[in-house]
DNA sequence: GTACAATTTTTATTCGTACAAATCAAGGTG
DNA sequence: CACCTTGATTTGTACGAATAAAAATTGTAC
């Protein structure tokens, strides 16, 4: 980063991942690089000159700088074995028991695991994409990344898809991209937590949601759907949507905006337990009691999640069992085997954050 | 032959094949050169610097030009950007954060994680060494296991000595082999940690340790060591040592064993932090308070030990960091860079799962 | 003699300039 | 339309010069 002709040479190298450029395509000449950059021409050319030695880019006399064909090689894949996984993140949250389960199943096949997370970035996501295809991964499983938002990666999946790499979703699916994929019904699931806060007496309930991730989209509409069964107290319904990137405070700040309103909310219906933990803790250190004074839920029945105070209300998630099962659908692929679509129905894990309402 | 930089480069190439300049041996400097081929100093950088790219010589700046051990053809063919990592574990413990980290570092750098555990046995961890040679890593990234017990797979070791793989040990390291490694000093932090809680008056404290890994030894011995320095309520320490197989009840049972005791202890201190919560819980469901009426400490900085209620007293543990100094290091040894051992000495994280004894 | 500071050597980065060689687009000619 | 010429564009080679940064060497003081 320190030097001109690093930044250069990275900004290029970048673009050309990125897919900016695409390969074969005329990137800008010496001189639009010397004005973009504003610097030297010598610059540029050591800049360039290193991309060209670490085959990124071509070069013609006279004609211009091209994009090399850098990801060429992963086209045979056969004698590997090596099974890429790609999640958003590796340590955090669920996912470790989601590899787990994958691990138990692959090594015993005597498969190893080439691991790799997006941080939920599209960018990301293209990079750990392609280092899979240049490692000769023999297959794929993947944690879709920003699942609810149009994927610009689209033509790396379809390159996969015409090189029939076996390839397998979990979590959730692109919706465009015909996949075989092991998820859960998130949709129904929020449905059936609705359903228990309503007969616990909870009519005004808030719901937080996740929007950038499928699995957010879905819960909310469980939510919604719940409420559209019971259209005499739908109108006490509210939803918080918010990004990945977004800071927690400010999702705070929207809570307190409408715990302030009259019927105000009674219950929060957290998108996962990751976030329902930080609710219940803004709550704590706003004065208000979890479960006596608001119930609150989560979902994916993170591993501690019995261990807080209140012990978290949530909905069950088969994470060693996807990891597992995804781990073996895979296997068949590599046999060319059929595979079908799992959807797990998970159950409501019931304990202390949500409670019936005391009417008064 | 054409170009002048062309004539350099052949003249050097000659030189360096015919053997005139061993390898490691000085070449002419840079204004040597220039006089030598009558041309200018750009023309000996270009024709350098190509050189160097083809690894026939490495520069040292204001060191010098030298012969690069171009015969080796291990060093140049290896274009494999993989990178092994064996843990005993994947989804545990701290694992997922420290395997985070070293993707931090080496997904920046280009570099795939193959990923590999051993579930602490030295036969899985025979396979998986033999599955990562297999694969052609470019450098190995390992946790001992059973780093206590003589190791049988030392044949291996040696041969990866002897190849010249670039290898590193994290969490601990087998003494009898001279591997640079990345580690904690699980001993005198722990230690420290008792020095904490006699500061705060208590004097009858139960340690808990898992034995079967080395780093519960060694705090173990932290513990001890501790007490050794206070002979005059040493009389008061106890010790419950467990196996990781071993069930939780017939924890709790010990542990109740030693409540019920005269001089019954005041603070326990846990092995790390995922014991510390079941413990905690297991004293609430007794009826006993945290901290009020018992002290409770763990070890491991677990991510979310803040949100518990008590909130959890700790020690801290550099997990993504100790990844990314590992997968610095393994940077630098593919470069054949040297580097040195790391020793984290990690600080107390003070909250409230521990307080000041109220003496009566 | 050893340890530290100052100086020199050596490579690294970056600018400017000039001309050569290949390519490309446009226009003219048969 | 096909072919050639021409001029502009673009990359390739080459020189000179200045400052920065690291290493090696020398000088000096204790």
């Amino acid at each position: 980063m320190e030097n001109k002709y690093q930044k250069v040479k990275d900004g290029l190298k970048e673009d050309i991942i990125s897919g900016k450029y695409q390969v074969d395509e005329k990137l800008p000449t010496e001189s639009e690089l010397m004005k973009q950059y504003a610097v030297s021409r010598y610059t540029v050319r050591r800049a360039v000159g290193d991309l060209e030695s670490d085959h990124f880019i071509y070069r013609i006399q006279g004609g211009g700088m091209f994009v090399q064909d850098w990801h060429k090689n992963w086209s045979t894949p056969t004698d590997t074995k090596l099974i890429g996984v790609i999640t958003t993140h590796i340590a955090d949250y669920i996912f470790p028991n989601i590899i787990s389960g994958i691990d138990q199943v692959l090594s015993k096949a005597g498969y190893s695991i080439l691991i790799s997370n997006t941080h939920n970035t599209h960018d990301k996501e293209r990079k750990s994409l392609i280092n899979m295809l240049d490692s000769k991964v023999a297959g794929l499983i993947i944690e879709p990344t920003q699942s609810a938002l149009p994927n610009p990666n689209e033509d790396l999946y379809q390159e996969i898809k015409d090189d029939e790499l076996p390839t397998l979703f979990i979590n959730a699916h692109y919706p465009r991209l015909d996949f075989p994929y092991v998820d859960t019904d998130d949709l129904s699931a929020e449905q059936r937590m609705m359903q228990y806060l309503f007969d616990l007496g909870h009519q005004s309930i808030l719901g937080i949601f996740q929007v950038d991730d499928i699995q957010g989209v879905y819960r909310m509409n469980g939510f919604v759907r719940a409420y559209q069964e019971h259209p005499e107290y739908s109108y006490l319904s509210n939803i918080i949507m918010y990004q990945s990137k977004e800071s927690a405070d400010k999702i705070y700040e929207r809570i307190n905006g409408y715990l302030q309103q009259s019927e105000a909310p009674t219950a929060i219906v957290c998108y996962n337990d990751q976030l329902a933990i930080r609710v219940i803790d803004y709550l704590k250190s706003k004065g208000i009691r979890v479960p006596e004074d608001i119930s609150v839920t989560g979902f994916d029945n993170y591993q501690l999640g019995e261990y807080f105070t209140p012990s978290l209300t949530t909905m069950n998630h088969e994470k060693e069992r996807m990891g597992a099962d995804a781990a073996k659908a895979i296997i068949k692929l590599l046999n060319r085997d059929p595979v079908e679509n799992i959807t797990y129905q998970p159950d409501i894990v019931k304990r202390h954050s949500a409670i019936k309402l005391d009417k008064q």
